[in-house]
DNA sequence: ACATTGACCTGAGAGC
DNA sequence: TGCTCTCAGGTCAATG
C-alpha cells in the first residue's frame, strides 16, 4: 500500500509521536521483517537512545538515533506504524515494538511481511547503495532533469515512473493515478513522448503527490474526480465519460480511461 | 536494456 | 460455516 503520500504522513506520525522520546526497550517480534542487520544489532544500537531526527526517501523512511545510527522503515505492500499506551491496542501485525520511558509504544507493523526495519550508518549512503532515483517532490527535480532521467530509458511510461531507480517514490495506485491526469496512456514509450506530453507527466506527477499527501494530512476521501475512485473494468471515467479499461502493465494491475488516454 | 515471470508472505473477500 | 480461488498500493532475482 504505501507509497510516497503514506510514508509522508507516518513521518509526521513518528515526528508527532515518538521524537524525543528515550527508548527503553526495542521488542522483535518476527525476525523475518529484519533486513541487513540482525535482531541483537537492532536492539543493542537502539536501546537506550531517542529518535532526534527524520528524513524521507520516496518510500523509505530513516530515523536518526545518534551519530552514524539510523532507523531504516520501508513498508512494503501492508506496513504501518501504530502508537499506543494500553498494550492491549497493540496490532494484531506488529513486528517490531519500541517501548519508550513515557509508557507510549510504537509498533512497526506488517501483515504480508514485505516491509523492512533495519539500521543504516547514513541515509545518503543507503540511498546510493540501493541506487535510489531523486525524490519526486524534491525541488532539484526541475522538469529538465526530469526529463534527461526519462529520455536515457526506454520501454512504457508507466513501469518507467514506478522504477525506484528513476525516481523513487511511486508506486502502483498513483502511477496510474498520474497518467490518468496527464492523458497519457500507460504503455506509451517515453523515448516517444512529445516535449509537451513529458511535461504534462512532471506536472501531473507533482500534483497528484502534493494533493495525496495533503489528503492523507486531514480527513479527506479521494474525490469523485480521481481516478483511484474509479478502479473498477467498466466505470465511466469522471472526467470524460469514456470508458474505464482493466489490464497488466509490468506485470501490475493497471486502470486508465480508453478514450482519454491515448 | 527491457519485458516477463515467479518468488517472497498472509490475509480479505467472493463464489460455491 | 467452511472450503477454494483470486487478488492485493512492493521489490528482487532469474530468464528470454
Amino acid at each position: 500500500m504505501p507509497e510516497l503520500p503514506e510514508v509522508e504522513i507516518y513521518s509526521r506520525y513518528l515526528q508527532r509521536h515518538a521524537l524525543g522520546q528515550r527508548i527503553a526497550r526495542v521488542r522483535v517480534l518476527d525476525e523475518r521483517i529484519l533486513g541487513a542487520t540482525r535482531k541483537a544489532t537492532l536492539v543493542r544500537r537502539l536501546t537506550g537512545e531517542q529518535f532526534t531526527s527524520l528524513r524521507r526517501h520516496g518510500k523509505h523512511l530513516f530515523a536518526q538515533a545518534g551519530e552514524r545510527n539510523w532507523l531504516h522503515l520501508h513498508f512494503g505492500m501492508t506496513g504501518d506504524l501504530a502508537y499506543y499506551f494500553d498494550p492491549a491496542d497493540a496490532p494484531r501485525f506488529a513486528r517490531v515494538i519500541f517501548d519508550f520511558d513515557g509508557g507510549g509504544h510504537l509498533a512497526f507493523e506488517d501483515m504480508r511481511l514485505f516491509g523492512i526495519v533495519d539500521l543504516t550508518s547514513d541515509p545518503d549512503d543507503y540511498i546510493r547503495e540501493h541506487a535510489l532515483g531523486l525524490d519526486p517532490l524534491d525541488p532539484a527535480l526541475r522538469l529538465r532533469l526530469f526529463r534527461r532521467l526519462m529520455e536515457k530509458r526506454r520501454g512504457a511510461i508507466k513501469p518507467l515512473l514506478m522504477s525506484q531507480q528513476v525516481v523513487a517514490g511511486i508506486g502502483n495506485l498513483y502511477a496510474d493515478e498520474i497518467l490518468f491526469r496527464a492523458s497519457i496512456h500507460p504503455l506509451r514509450p517515453a523515448d516517444r513522448m512529445r516535449p509537451d506530453e513529458m511535461k504534462a507527466v512532471y506536472t501531473s506527477m507533482r500534483r497528484v503527490l502534493n494533493e495525496m499527501v495533503v489528503l492523507k494530512a486531514g480527513e479527506g476521501d479521494y474525490p469523485p474526480r480521481m481516478l483511484v475512485q474509479h478502479r473498477e473494468e467498466g466505470d465511466l471515467c469522471p472526467r470524460c465519460g469514456g470508458e474505464i479499461r482493466r489490464t497488466v502493465v509490468g506485470g501490475r494491475t493497471t486502470y486508465f480511461c480508453s478514450r482519454h488516454q491515448r
